[in-house]
DNA sequence: CCTACCGATCGGTAGG
DNA sequence: CCTACCGATCGGTAGG
């Protein structure tokens, strides 16, 4: 048992939680199982703790996303598969969207200055793409590339980091099920609905009976370039 | 100067930057002018503040959405005023929605309660118009009310409270302009689109160049009934 | 609404 | 990785 790195996950954990200033070193160190003094070897403050959980975060992140973006290059849908691949590495563990959240409410700069190093140069490219979607009619022309990227983003992360919270609050009990597939679902739903042109959609699947019956299902955004 | 309002003012601020367990009752005391016991005096308890401050939030909410929805069901297009006001609602004081997504990270139980008197029965009304429309093939059949209508309220509050600090971090610098104005559009076009069929959308405008030269513009998925 | 004060807990250090 | 300990700050109370 690595002390080091079930540090890492258990402060990931109650830092999703209860937030940094809601969780004290103490907490961290009864979880891991040693003595408060004993984390501050391994990190020299608490704030170094926290930095190097958002470094952990953002790395796995950073490992996932291009290969994503390769995978999708392929014979594959590339729209549905980055918002399936986006969606699962949240919902896998949903303390990274909840991380993610509280760390830009707390520290909007600090979060933005790491974003700007992990995450700007691939915006750029999937806003290029959909800019070449726009020219072949495939996407909504009335649509702002930048800006519908930042809202998709934001529309998974809060979405699952508020989650089934939010369910029970706004939500009749009726409909309170099997909430977590019909969330997703219908953010997909509105993130598809409101890329492609009606025409692109008709042309992918004419209608929603054989979705995967084409091999180029949705991709119409993004196969005219690398 | 009533200490209780400004307290309840100050509170407000400070929470919705740092949160609640970054803010001292020091910290508000000093700014808003008095000793630290003095708020004890008007508060009894810090968490007796916070459950006040979230009290003025949902009043001050509960008394704009039943004008609005009503205002809605004279001529004016039900969904374009509802969206407006909403974003409105939120734009004038980003704190209220900085303030419910930390509630909702925080004490994701007590704020679903909450919300469940307040807001739940508004959800109801609101998916029931949106089921009128689906009969009426102005909504696209394939939407799910309520978590559309959960997923659109996510959409922006989150979008707000986060705002332009997720720009900076993700998007290049030449799109961080007039960011405010840009996402609003873009969170209102996604939404609109998302919810109305093509055909209903044609229907109110030919396109986009005079969207407000019918008086029913948008208004499809809710006309049908009070 | 104030001064004075309380025990508890905080992040962090010394020294081994 | 531990024990022992530090000053600072926390929410809250007594008493006026």
């Amino acid at each position: 048992m690595d002390v080091r790195e079930e540090t890492l996950r258990q402060a990931t954990r109650l830092f999703a939680a209860k937030g940094f200033d809601g969780t004290s070193l103490k907490d961290i160190a009864d979880v891991v199982g040693v003595r408060k003094p004993s984390l501050l070897y391994h990190f020299s403050s608490k704030d170094e703790l926290r930095r190097s959980v958002i470094d952990a975060l953002l790395e796995r992140w950073n490992a996932v996303l291009p290969r994503l973006l390769m995978a999708a290059a392929s014979g594959e849908d590339r729209f549905a598969s980055l918002m399936r691949e986006t969606v699962r590495f949240f919902t896998q563990d949903p303390d990274r969207a909840r991380l993610l959240l509280r760390e830009i409410l707390d520290r909007p700069d600090d979060l933005a200055a790491r974003l700007e190093t992990h995450v700007q140069p691939w915006v750029t490219v999937i806003a290029d793409y959909i800019r070449k979607g726009q020219e072949a009619g495939e996407v909504h022309a009335d649509l702002d590339p930048e800006a519908y990227i930042l809202q998709v983003v934001n529309l998974v992360v809060s979405g699952i980091a508020i989650g089934a919270s939010l369910d029970r609050g706004m939500l009749p009990p009726s409909a309170v099920d099997e909430p977590a597939d019909r969330h997703a679902r219908e953010l997909i739903r509105i993130a598809r609905i409101s890329l492609f042109t009606p025409e692109a959609l008709a042309r992918i699947a004419g209608g929603s009976e054989t979705p995967k019956a084409t091999s180029h299902d949705g991709a119409e955004a993004s196969r005219t370039s690398p």
